[in-house]
RNA sequence: GCCCCUGUAGCCCAAUGGCAGAGGCAUGCGACUUAAAAUCGCACAAGUGUGGGUUCGACCCCCACCGGGGGCACCA
């Protein structure tokens, strides 16, 4: 009878030995070793890890534990991405803090993070919002606004009534704040951005280098988000105006039958040409109609197109011909030039704006589909041109060519390009974030905060009110908003607004090099060693925001000479999620299954097992279709066979029984290639294959004595430890050896044994299985051609009958065509 | 509406174009037990969503359709 095996002890027992002997301390720059970076997400530290963090830590944890074993200097880094709201909304609902509650979450989030036996590196580990962090995002801010990255503008912006603060382009989903799934409504601030799109093409192009090593999901969602589109800008004269309007079209081709034009209603060009004018009032309705229509109302794609004529006439540079120019929100103010020539009859927008008002339809290409003005719908493909004048009968791309060519001669129209993308506004008028380091001075405009006073540091929350109203609660702290101008010294204000916390969030993977420096960002030297990251695992939630923003803060490093690198994560791999019956866990739904609970019931190594084992780990998990109990059996399994290995460590495992060490080396293989291929269930599925032999070796095979046992049972101990580290560590010691495993060596595949003596061969007759064979697997074609044509079944179908083909995959199959 | 991914035993999932099954869950039977649980052993099952095509040979490649998931959706 063997003794249980206790997982709450082993847990117990290993921790503080692995404490003192840090088996995951990084090594120093100048490490020999070739280096990788494997780096996690770090979490939001709202309350206590949760089931999605297990499953995406547990599979960083494989990769970082693979690497240290396979001999390289691997740095596995783990913070806080600490400032943001939930902090602050716990703040105000116990009117506390938002440094206590934060903190407090850190070290909750920290011991789970030890328990669950994370490879972190605890001595490189930050929080973004610790002064000698945000100090740093501060530094940074004024980097970009010296180069004009960062500026300050008016514009309609995202605003969340519930948040009560903007939120980015990236944080409105479908007209809802990603964060509380309120209505986003417009308003007109001053607000903060920085210039993404001056790297717009940038961050396209470079995706090359990502092809194959980030999911195509994530390349093709960036793609999509920053929208770059190749067309044309073509001026208009306007009747009763000096100077030519400019709009955009990918469809010069349609130039002909622009049978109008609109422009975006909330645009300061249509309120231009409105004022004055007898339709005045008409419009002014028509625009405080628009505005009071909220996002989710523009989003439907199904709403009837509106519009105001301006009684105002554009002169078509193709053909002379005077059109009307309507206003209409279905036209964007912040989209190329806010203006459009409208083509009804090949666009569908157009086709329907143009069939609600009555206005005319012309076909100006032949693609052979149905009528427009009958069908209802525009044909969008390229064809031939008619009604075009002069350019009748060419095809489209040729009379894109002719028009263009005209069109620059006369300084009328030039090539375009145009992006979907905006620039990223980044203030918030939150509390718990970094504060913008500008003092507004009346007389000197804005002034940067000079480098030596950074940081800008945020003042005690008490006193203040926190509660969302529109604007920065660090405004109404007048101690701190109230100094003088760093220029001439007169009476000034801080800027009160805090950033978004996605720009903390956009270089920590740099400052895990340097977090011991108190004089720079990040050490050059330090950087240049481990970075980009050879591994970055994290959750497809942030393809765009964060991993977008990210690449730009490269780039812009790079441009400012701090970084030899424009791309920062080498490889991604994006985790699924784990559900429970089929949603998305969560309190509100009674479906939360909590991870605390799970690990006591079962023990960290059941759930790490059970997550990887679940599945591949892009797929999303369903709590009910995983077995922690099952995990659990086969650890015990596994754990048992360490304990019947009667030969001592050291062994020459050369001596050991062949049949047991060729499964041994295949696994081992097999393990090896499923890890670096992220198949991480089918290397544990592997591990439970070997762990199934061996245990029929000691059984009723060449016994616990046999040194091919113990080569199997350290095999499977060393490959264990990549995922039920206490298991494995458990193991090693009752196989005679010191701990830690972590830093045992990844045992080497001989080659010699991974050859089978004899292999199956199968005999087809036109593709249909008639017999197999027994033949080396060395066998030549030649050979294996005559002992199949040896064998009676296959002599008996081929006798007599002319064999057309013959194709002969050795050592596989040999298949006649009769 | 457009684009992408996906469909294999009751379930989760494996299978460089070459014997559909590696592993697990569940189930059934047996062993141990006074009994049960745990444990151990044995067994069970689909012809790969549907219809075409390419090929000597297709779960795998191509086309269409159906079901599931995701992304984009007035960006001219």
């Amino acid at each position: 009878m063997h003794e249980a095996y206790d997982f709450k002890a082993v847990q117990d027992k290993w921790l503080p030995v692995w404490d003192k002997l840090q088996p995951f301390k990084s090594g120093s720059d100048d490490d020999a070793r070739p280096k990788k970076y494997v780096l996690d997400m770090f979490p939001y530290p709202s309350g206590d890890l949760h089931m999605g963090h297990a499953e995406a830590y547990a599979l960083g944890d494989v990769i970082a534990r693979y690497w240290v074993q396979k001999g390289f200097n691997v740095m596995h880094p783990i913070g806080w991405d600490a400032f943001g709201l939930p902090a602050e909304n716990a703040a105000i609902k116990r009117d506390a803090d938002p440094r206590q509650w934060t903190y407090e979450n850190i070290a909750v989030q920290k011991a789970s993070m030890r328990r669950y036996a994370c490879s972190f590196d605890w001595d490189r580990t930050l929080h973004t919002c610790d002064p000698e962090y945000y100090k740093w995002n501060q530094w940074l801010f004024l980097q970009m606004y010296n180069k004009g990255l960062a500026y300050r503008k008016d514009s309609a912006v995202n605003w969340c009534p519930d948040c009560q603060t903007v939120l980015a382009n990236e944080q409105v989903v479908a007209g809802l704040c990603e964060r509380c799934d309120s209505a986003v409504t417009k308003k007109k601030l001053n607000q903060w951005y920085l210039k993404i799109t001056d790297y717009a093409d940038r961050l396209l192009d470079d995706m090359d280098q990502l092809e194959g090593k980030w999911p195509d999901k994530v390349l093709t969602m960036q793609r999509n988000w920053i929208g770059r589109s190749n067309g044309f800008e073509v001026k208009f004269e306007i009747e009763g105006e000096a100077d030519p309007v400019t709009i955009y079209t990918t469809r010069l081709d349609t130039l002909h039958g622009a049978t109008f034009m609109v422009v975006a209603a909330d645009s300061a060009f249509a309120a231009r040409l409105a004022s004055g004018s007898s339709i005045e009032g008409e419009f002014k309705k028509y625009l405080d109609s628009v505005k009071a229509a909220s996002d989710i109302d523009r989003l439907a794609t199904d709403r009837p197109k509106t519009g105001v004529f301006l009684n105002r006439f554009a002169i078509n540079p193709a053909n002379g011909e005077r059109i009307p120019i309507w206003a209409s929100d279905y036209v964007l103010a912040d989209y190329g030039t806010g203006i459009i020539m409208a083509c009804p009859a090949h666009d569908q927008r157009d086709l329907d704006f143009a069939k609600a008002l009555g206005l005319p339809i012309r076909v100006v290409i032949e693609t052979g589909e149905a009528d427009p003005n009958e069908s209802g719908v525009a044909t969008s493909d390229y064809g031939t041109l008619i009604n075009s004048g002069t350019l009748n009968g060419l095809a489209s791309l040729d009379a894109v060519e002719k028009l263009i060519a005209e069109l620059e001669s006369k300084k009328l129209g030039k090539r375009a390009r145009n992006y979907r993308l905006r620039d990223w506004l980044i203030s918030r008028q939150r509390f718990w974030g970094t504060p913008i380091p500008i003092i507004h001075c009346e007389k000197c405009g804005e002034v940067p905060v000079p480098e030596s006073q950074l940081p800008v540091e945020l003042p005690s929350a008490t006193g203040l009110d926190l509660k969302p109203k529109g604007s920065s609660p660090l405004g109404a702290a007048s101690d701190w908003v109230n100094v003088s101008c760093p220029k001439c010294n007169a009476p000034a204000k801080r800027d009160a607004d805090t950033m978004d916390t996605f720009f903390d969030s956009s270089w920590y993977y740099l400052r895990y090099t340097s977090v011991d420096r108190d004089d720079v960002a990040f050490d050059k030297k330090a950087v240049e060693t481990w970075l980009p990251v050879d591994q970055y695992v994290g959750g497809v939630t942030h393809a765009i925001l964060h991993l977008l923003y990210s690449r730009f803060f490269t780039k812009v490093l790079h441009d400012l000479g701090h970084l030899n690198f424009t791309e920062p994560f080498t490889r991604l791999l994006n985790q699924g999620m784990v559900l429970m019956d089929g949603s998305a866990m969560s309190k509100s739904r009674g479906n939360l299954v909590k991870l605390s609970d799970e690990l006591n019931t079962h023990g960290v190594d059941a759930i790490r097992v059970a997550l990887v084992f679940a599945g591949p780990p892009e797929d999303d998990i369903d709590w009910s279709d995983v077995s922690p109990a099952g995990s659990l059996k086969f650890l015990n399994r596994a754990w048992r066979i360490a304990g019947d290995i009667s030969s001592k460590p050291g062994v020459n495992f050369k001596d050991g029984d062949v049949a047991l060490r060729k499964v041994t080396h295949k696994s081992l293989n097999d393990i090896s290639l499923a890890v670096e291929s992220f198949r991480f269930n089918v290397c544990i599925a592997r591990i439970m294959e070997l762990v199934n032999a061996t245990r029929k070796a000691i059984d009723s095979g060449c016994g616990g004595a046999d040194p091919a046992v113990r080569e199997a049972a350290e095999i499977i101990a060393i490959a264990l430890s990549l995922v039920a580290p206490y298991t494995a560590e458990e193991m090693w010691e009752k196989l005679g050896h010191k701990p830690a495993i972590a830093n045992a060596g990844w045992p080497v595949v001989d080659p010699a044994l991974l050859e089978d003596d004899a292999v199956e061969v199968v005999l087809q007759i036109n593709g249909k299985i008639i017999d197999r064979l027994e033949v080396s697997p060395s066998i030549t074609k030649e050979n294996l051609e005559i002992a199949a044509r040896a064998n009676e079944k296959v002599a008996a179908a081929l006798s007599g009958v002319e064999v057309k083909k013959s194709i002969v995959v050795a050592p596989k199959l040999v298949n006649f065509v009769i």
